[in-house]
DNA sequence: CGGCGCCTTGAACCAAGTCAAGCTCTGTGG
DNA sequence: CCACAGAGCTTGACTTGGTTCAAGGCGCCG
């Protein structure tokens, strides 16, 4: 079975970085693999680390972390994903992190054996899993660029990153302080102070906690230098 | 033509992580490409950061930095490579970093377009390069694991990174204090502060400074926590 | 309306950064 | 062969951004 992606004129032409989700979008519909709906409801865990990495996911509706536990207790937020993401695409036998639902989650759970069988039959989709993961490591190296900036710095990309992401100034936040604390590699004392800052600064608003209006992308854009 | 790897019995099993170099050594001929040899002399230029993408490169010696510049002037070193790792393969068009060599340094250059198109024809190879991107996102997850950490604690992964990837515990340093402290997210002043720290407490010896021999590991370990 | 999570704010502290010498190689020219 | 110059590394004193510790406030749900 041919991917409908094949349409595109030159097979091996990637998508920007900047339309993240492209070639994401409708991924198990568009290489034609069975798909089973699946729901999770908040905080239940997804897949674990060093879990056999039998399946990959797409979500519908909701979102959620990847993550790492360290030895010493502390947890490393890796990314968090929304609808139309795809994530536990691995290349190995085991997962590498844990995943859990922010919220409640509606996903796509496609067999990776499935997907993989298929890649071998049709370079196109190989090309698609190749596509998927070098996406990731975009992400991963922006991510690490993230962790040398100050404080403010991160949390503004944070903000500008969800903004862009949702095409909207105003973000519905579904995770925790200590969720984008631990992405950042601040603490939630720090991300909150970091936050009133702005607002005093008249660059966000906040109608209630979980809620930020971006008022003064220009000021936000500045902090990132 | 088929590549060597395919003699595994099962061509959709992958490297373990912690033999990070089997898959890529000598790739260059285990896929049958051509590759033209060429060298670079030291601080040289090998690809600036969205350049066309046009080639691959394989170390045959020396070592080379990847790294981006930052708007502030400040430099992210994304990571170092040595003989046997391969660099600059990319999904997209353009490089997203720039490379330079540490040393002289000895590659092999392949072109971008000749591997991806043995790729649509060999799903082995294609299975390859898909495996590759991915090991990189497991280096750039560690790396960004790496910064939320402590000073000693990020010298001390460094260390044992670099002692583990050439299989001894005597190092021969081809990177200056400078490019440590910017891959690490360190001043050169804490990096050389740590050093001295770990050889009062003889984790290490210093026979001249870009020599750094490595005298009692557990030290060590127990930094990363 | 009361209790519990989660978030915010304040004050004291500390790890890493900054600034400023001084040191150690290494290569060069007298 | 030695003196010197310069780059790169180390060390010390001081500053600072972010953490830690400790209250206090807000909102949500029983």
């Amino acid at each position: 079975m041919l991917s409908e992606a094949a349409r595109e004129s030159d097979a091996w032409q990637f998508a920007r970085q900047t339309t993240v989700s492209i070639d994401d979008h409708a991924f198990a519909r568009s290489i034609g693999v069975i798909a089973t709906p699946k729901t999770f409801s908040r905080d239940a865990e997804i897949y674990g680390d060093e879990e056999p990495a039998d399946y990959l996911y797409e979500i519908v509706s909701g979102s959620v972390r990847t993550f790492k536990m360290l030895m010493d207790g502390r947890r490393q937020i890796v990314a968090f994903y929304q609808p139309g993401d795809l994530f536990g695409l691995e290349t190995g036998e085991e997962y590498t992190l844990s995943t859990e639902a922010l919220t409640e989650t509606k996903v796509l759970v496609l067999k990776r054996s499935a997907v993989i069988s298929l890649a071998t039959r049709d370079s196109e989709v190989a090309r698609q899993l190749w596509s998927i993961t070098s996406r990731e490591l975009q992400r991963a190296r922006l991510h690490a660029l993230l962790l040398c900036k100050s404080a403010p710095e991160r949390v503004a990309s944070f903000l500008l990153d969800l903004s862009e992401r949702n095409q909207s100034a105003c973000l519905e936040l579904s995770m925790s302080r200590q969720d984008i604390a631990d992405h950042l590699g601040l603490t939630i004392e720090t991300v909150s102070r970091v936050l009133s800052q702005f607002e005093q600064a008249s660059a966000i608003a906040r109608p209630t906690c979980r809620r930020v209006e971006i008022r003064n992308r220009t000021v936000l854009d500045g902090m990132i230098g």
